[in-house]
RNA sequence: GGGGAAGUACUCAAGUGGUGAAGAGGUGCCCCUGCUAAGGGCAUAGGUCGCUUACGCGGCGCGAGGGUUCAAAUCCCUCCUUCUCCGCCA
């Protein structure tokens, strides 16, 4: 959420910063009417449970003494008239503005690119070279479908489209890749293991942006009105919601694997083979709790992290930087990862890691003191996948497969695939 | 799933309609003391919202949300969480 004050005295800059978004601020006409009805209102409801109070005290007081507090009491039936109807205006006042509010997004860092679409995006660096064969490559789900090791027909006939079964070493490799990123993760870069929850409550899911807005993006469990995770990044950033850490706490590193489920609304015919687009995939997620001071260099760092992983399985990448029109709704500023998939012949998003400054913070109530005894201050968060599982599975069959069909195991993996060297 | 009990500050805890939500521990400052301990004194309800140039003032806050009442930690309703007994169960 922004900050309510910052659109009180700087309404026109923000609307600038999110018409770079490319969003209708028109729904910000009202806000200043709406926010001045809603302190007025406080004025006066305020005045009157102050009347309230007082007079409560002189009755008190009078029944003490055996005195009659009648017409005093019929004042005050009055009076509490009144505040209720206040009350209940205010109620309404204040759930306009949270409408407004809960669905603005994030403005945009400065050093955002403003653009017109994804192809605006800025490429950063790119590692590694793209891999080149001497023979005609398969799409990895081809491949696996061969090998036995990846089955879309059964999960369809099982569940339906978009999901999969791994087999035999296909899912050893997955977990290798699971275990792998963890590992790297805790043991090199210093993130603290999570295992969340994957279902969430809504209040979980305004806390990171995903509602009230895109409530669609997500499965639902009506009966006791839970959500299937889209990303680990919701339990895992609401963690400390509500809380009020110390600044010797910050920062907080978390990784997490999980499963993320999304039904993939509005994505009907996008990616419809293979492993790039599943209603449920795999995910290791980083997420970072830090001092406002330090966010863009904690994203450098984060995004960092990421990149290793895909140095060390030696996946060629690219890093961008995306631009005004790529920006998720909570971030400030946002790297994707890109890994290269041969026979797409394109580079696809396999990591996207985020800055969201003091967005989510004020959404899920997460501060911290800079020292003992100082106001609570909101930090910041960041999140980025650290990688996507199920995508890196895709890039490592594409990227190592042979000639024969088969295909070389990453040397970084084979520690966890039981010393194998080759699926074939 | 059914029955019981509970949720008050950093911790423990009193409080069944009426002035500022007891008390203890802890913490902070001070006294005493050669130093430490013990002892004594004072302070300590976090937060947040609003008003105010400011010093300040006020509202809300006893798990959450409603309700009754002039007035609610206290009475009523719904929900959440924890403990516990029974049943079921990976």
């Amino acid at each position: 959420m922004l900050d309510i004050k910052r659109l009180r005295t700087n309404l026109e800059e923000v609307k600038e910063g999110l018409v770079k978004l490319g969003e209708d601020v028109s729904s910000l006409d009202q806000f200043t009417e709406l926010d001045e009805k809603r302190r007025t209102l406080i004025v006066k409801t305020e005045q009157l449970q102050a009347e309230r109070n007082e007079v409560s005290q002189q009755i008190a007081q009078m029944k003490r003494n055996k005195e009659n507090a009648d017409d005093a009491i019929l004042r005050m039936r009055e009076v509490g008239e009144e505040i209720k109807n206040f009350e209940t205006e205010l109620r309404e006042t204040e759930e306009k503005l949270d409408q407004i509010l809960m669905r603005l997004p994030n403005t945009p860092h400065d050093s955002v690119p403003v653009g017109e679409s994804e192809d605006d995006n800025i490429e950063l660096r790119v590692w590694g070279e793209k891999t080149t064969f001497d023979f005609e490559p398969k799409p990895h789900w081809d491949l696996g479908t061969d090998l036995n090791i990846l089955d879309f027909e059964r999960a369809a006939k099982v569940t339906g489209s978009r999901f999969v079964f791994y087999r035999g070493l296909g899912a050893r490799l997955e977990r290798a890749v699971i275990s792998f990123m963890l590992d790297l993760h805790v043991d090199e870069h210093g993130y603290e293991e999570l295992l969340p929850p994957q279902m969430v409550n809504r209040t979980s899911l305004k806390g990171t942006g995903q509602l009230p807005k895109f409530a669609e993006d997500l499965f639902h469990i009506e009966e006791q009105d839970y959500f299937l995770i889209p990303t680990a990044e919701v339990p895992v950033t609401n963690f400390h919601a509500g809380e009020i850490l110390d600044g010797e706490q910050l920062p907080v590193a978390f990784t997490a694997y999980s499963a993320n489920f999304r039904s993939e609304a509005g994505s009907a015919g996008r990616d419809t083979r293979g492993l790039i687009r599943q209603h449920q995939f795999n995910k290791i997620e980083l997420v970072r709790l830090v001092n406002p001071e330090e966010s863009y260099n904690e994203l450098e760092k984060l995004t960092a992290h990421a990149e290793k992983v895909l140095q060390l399985l030696e996946l060629p990448y690219r890093v961008v930087a995306l631009c005004t029109a790529d920006l998720g709704f909570s971030s400030a500023k946002t790297y994707d990862l890109e890994v290269w998939m041969p026979t797409q012949n394109v580079y696809r998003e396999i990591s996207s890691c985020s800055n969201f400054e003091d967005f989510q913070a004020r959404r899920a109530n997460l501060r911290y003191r800079s020292e003992k005894g100082a106001k609570p201050a909101y930090m910041h968060t960041l999140n980025g996948s650290g990688l996507a599982v199920g995508r890196t599975v895709a890039a490592i069959l594409e990227n190592y497969q042979q000639e024969d069909g088969s295909v070389i195991i990453p040397e970084a993996l084979r520690p966890y695939m039981g010393g194998k060297e080759v699926i074939r």
